[in-house]
DNA sequence: GAAATTGATTGCATAATACGCAATAAGAAA
DNA sequence: TTTCTTATTGCGTATTATGCAATCAATTTC
């Protein structure tokens, strides 16, 4: 009797583990089925989103429920995530440290990248860099640890301007626009008023990238990305730094491979829990 | 070649689940035993513990790492638990509705207070922040979305000091009274011995408002009140926070307010059955 | 209320793979 | 550089996960 061949439908959770355990593989994607739904779902809704068969399913499930991670509702039959994922979850959350992972991968990213990239978390003095790696072609920058940057004028800058909350930006953005205004300074995708922030606060939040038309600092181009949390605010900015203007070209590896990086780091929000639109309200 | 019978141990995740699926169960151990853990973990350490070999658990391990449950430090070689993970509990908080309800009002709470607000529950590593409301004035702080606090020295900690069953408590209260002991520490209102600790949350319960005085965070005031379900436990610590010392008079409005919504977010247990006092056996 | 339909759960034969064990690779210590 | 320790992988086979059908349970229809 011969097992159904593996569904070749495009599987978010990516198929089997290479040395791992194909059962295992297969169950997990059961419970990020689970996971992905509202709320309680039915065996035979879990069973069609996963592609299993329901008895399949089924003992998946039953193996979930022995472990605390599912329960099934008396009255409705439906299943839920149990309690063991709580409190998985939790403990997940309490070691992780958006910075430390991020610092952990950030030496290949820029190696992969050909990039210099650095870290930068919101201080009191604005976007300040707490983490560089240098890449491959860097020589000489001025920019290091504790380096901050404007909110207008740098991609950094401008990544954190889109993600944070109004009050935290308010005074900062403000004496950035006069300043701005007051020189006659204005950027070809970027005039100092507040619709046209808001605008391209709109535009960097749904590319997930920012970068500043025109030089920050003469002869480096950037790029920045945000890892955001799961009320959907920013925790650090990651940027890419080059001497090469092609770095800014929407097609450019580096680009997509920041964006992914920023993505991999990053604990989406699911939709009830505070901002369903996964961005502070402006 | 006999595969080896299963350890006759108590096994806490209790063996195998009927109808399930046996390997699904055997790495559901190795995934609990991996959340017990502190931090990152060496494959001995996890084989070890959850009483298997190596080759086995390393197997388990590559699937959880390919479905992002689990990851392993480049530098280290060692083992933690991973973004999933965390994606997972967030997305099982969302489906507690004392977390969610508490959630629908805390932006409301910080505003009336003008504190800032969080939510924690409980972990394998302590209280862990889920939810946070930075408020009006909060600007820069250490405390973000995933930070723990301890015990003894903040005010979220001793709310579930004052809540939780002894067993969940008793490794993490032991090292804590340790370390105060050994180093001198004391606080006004508690002394580093078990006959203090019991005076302190016998206090807490009953006014049902924990704080530090002293400062956890140079800077930082805070309370912290409970939100509990229909059996007097613990659901999730309510805390405000902020710069201003008066935050902590015993007559401040946001003291009443916390009171209030922690209360309004609690379900009060049934008289009739069990602990009328609202309090879990300690 | 009975019959039909739908969804959940379980039994069973067997194809598939999880497993133990040993070998190999990689990393750390001397 | 050598030795020791830990992590990872290969492989034969014992074990079990699986597909399919049957059974059970709940809901809907007449």
């Amino acid at each position: 009797m011969k097992r159904t061949p593996p569904k070749d439908t495009g599987e978010e959770s990516g198929g089997t583990a290479p040395g791992g355990i194909q059962a295992l593989d297969a169950a997990l994607s059961v419970l990020r089925v689970l996971r992905s739904f509202d709320g309680p779902a039915t065996l035979s809704d879990i069973a069609r989103e996963a592609g299993m068969p329901p008895s399949k399913v089924h003992r998946y499930l039953a193996s979930f429920i022995h472990a605390g991670l599912a329960v099934q509702k008396e009255r409705s039959g439906r299943y839920d995530l149990g309690r063991e994922a709580a409190e998985l979850g939790v403990a997940a959350i309490s070691r992780n440290n958006f910075v430390v992972r991020a610092s952990d991968e950030l030496e290949e990213l820029a190696a992969t990248t050909g990039q210099a990239a650095l870290l930068a978390v919101w201080s009191h003095n604005g976007p300040t860099v707490v983490r560089m790696e240098r890449g491959p072609h860097l020589t000489t920058t001025s920019i290091g640890l504790g380096s901050t940057f404007p909110l207008l004028d740098s991609a950094t800058g401008r990544v954190f301007l889109s993600y944070l909350p109004s009050p935290q930006l308010a005074g900062r953005l403000q004496n950035e626009l006069e300043r701005a205004a007051s020189v006659g300074v204005s950027w070809p995708d970027l005039n100092p008023n507040p619709e046209s922030v808001e605008a391209l606060t709109t535009k960097i939040r749904r590319e997930r990238i920012a970068y500043v038309d025109g030089r920050y600092i003469p002869g480096l181009s950037a790029i920045s990305s945000a890892i955001t949390n799961w009320q959907g605010e920013i925790e650090v900015a990651v940027t890419l730094f080059g001497t090469h203007r092609d770095l800014l070209q929407p097609d450019s590896p580096a680009r997509g491979a920041l964006i992914d990086f920023a993505a991999r780091h990053s604990i989406v929000p699911p939709a009830q829990l505070g901002n369903s639109s996964g961005v502070p309200e402006r």
